[in-house]
DNA sequence: TCACGCCGTTGACCCAGATCAAGGTCTACG
DNA sequence: CGTAGACCTTGATCTGGGTCAACGGCGTGA
């Protein structure tokens, strides 16, 4: 199950941000085609068959974003929506005095942008490296006036980002730094998981590390804690034996069950 | 614009929970007909036309809730999706040691349910004496791909609760308990006033004070806060003049500017 | 090579809000 | 009318996580 050789970190640093990459390093074009996409079975366009991905063609524009790079403001005009091809978007909300709170991560597939409405109520930035596969909003928009199955799609994935918002209110509100923390880490592998299975790359598991999209600082912003809070308690998972640190960017998942009983989420 | 008569609290206690509406008290029949309904404009059928609603008027059918009674139960099948025609509902989720959150507050027009999945992931049930426009769920989904001005209206709204959600992430992560509740009855009053305007009813405004669909103990859990600081909180903007509480479920807002510049949303 | 800056870690201390504990008010009901 | 129970308020105390501060490792650039 595990493979023998998952502690051999072989490293092709990337950027040097996220060394270790389960999914296979997307090999970069100006504007592929929809063939052989490795998130169309997982982005808006999943529900669109040759015929339909025709008519996306022409609205569709690959776009790269550097880490930290900003890809939409809050409340500023946002002509395209995308999906994430590659690398992990932050959107964030703040307040006037500087308090910041990520209100949602994108992995590869995922969605961004706002149809029907000119702007987005938050900021969304570059957490690592980042490809997007761009749609001029208005040319999606009218596409899905005529293709139902697209409409159908991008209802069906709000209903999910929906009920995945609401578990978060209930992490933000309810739940202890620690069991916050757990919950992150854990959310982390599954997504990162989800985004590689449906197609090539190594499959991440057992004792291969997994990279976090995120520093100490945006982990803090996403749980709604500090820079600190959030080193104090990976340091007591490392201690306790049910996470590894190699880097501080990269976690080996080293007791699963362990974690699992840190979230709050299974009684007694 | 404020009626002159607006502080003459002509009370008729309705089940001693909530005794003023600055709604009119709807006329309950048994499942009405679609036309003249009181919460259409802000419904799901909003973009409905004549036509489009009879063939929603087989699958209708109005029910009604006590209040505390369970519409639904965290992934228990439920086989229809509504629309909140009178009262409100909490959605709720819940660890296994009993800490609740509230991840959802539904008003008149609000839409209930989870097209497209058999079960909802939360618990919903009403916070006051509630009517609902139940529509079988499968009839729904079949009506969802038949009318695509109903399944455009079900994916605006789905958006719309999602940037809420995410405004709600920003409160629970990052606001102080002050905020939370300044916040939560600045969007109370909104809610309240936004329910009525496409109606009859006295407009609420001024003087008039508005019930609290809510109870201290709700109120806390959709705060992510204890009873005692929801309760601390209400006194302190009470003692500051910012609000008034004629009962402790009904608000009098008396500076809406500064209970405005509580909620953390309003620099310097 | 070294110095600087960014990021993460760790420790000491503090405070907002939780917890514990009385009461108070209102309604329902015998 | 009196008692019980639900709900709300207020006070005293405690504590999880925030704040402040120091430091260490690593990558970058002169």
């Amino acid at each position: 199950m595990v493979s023998a050789k998952a502690n051999m970190v072989t490293t092709a640093r990337v950027r040097g941000t996220v060394p270790v990459r389960p999914c296979s390093p997307p090999v970069l074009q100006e504007t592929p085609g929809c063939v052989g996409c490795v998130v169309r079975s997982r982005a808006v366009c999943s529900s669109c068959g040759p015929r339909d991905l025709a008519k996306l063609e022409p609205y569709k524009r690959f776009r790269h974003f550097e880490p930290g790079e900003t890809l939409a403001s809050a409340d500023e005009p946002l002509d395209f929506v995308a999906t994430v091809v590659e690398g992990h978007i932050g959107l964030r909300r703040s307040l006037p005095d500087g308090r910041r709170q990520i209100v949602g991560l994108l992995f590869p597939g995922d969605f961004l942008g706002r149809p029907m409405r000119s702007s987005v109520p938050y900021d969304a930035d570059a957490l690592d490296s980042v490809t997007l596969c761009t749609i001029q909003r208005h040319g999606f928009e009218r596409l899905l006036g005529e293709l139902p199955a697209l409409e159908e799609r991008l209802l069906a994935m709000a209903l999910d980002e929906l009920d995945a918002a609401r578990e978060s209110l209930l992490l933000l509100g309810r739940k202890t730094a620690r069991e916050k923390v757990a919950s992150f880490l854990l959310s982390v592998r599954r997504r990162t998981i989800a985004a590689c299975s449906d197609g090539n790359g190594p499959g991440a598991e057992g004792g291969l590390p997994f990279p976090l999209p995120l520093g100490r600082e945006d982990m803090a912003d996403y749980l709604g804690l500090t820079i600190e809070t959030v080193s104090r308690q990976m340091s007591a998972f490392k201690k306790a034996a049910l996470i590894a640190l190699p880097t501080p960017r990269q976690v080996r998942y080293l007791d699963i069950a362990g974690l699992t009983a840190e979230t709050g989420e299974h009684g007694v």
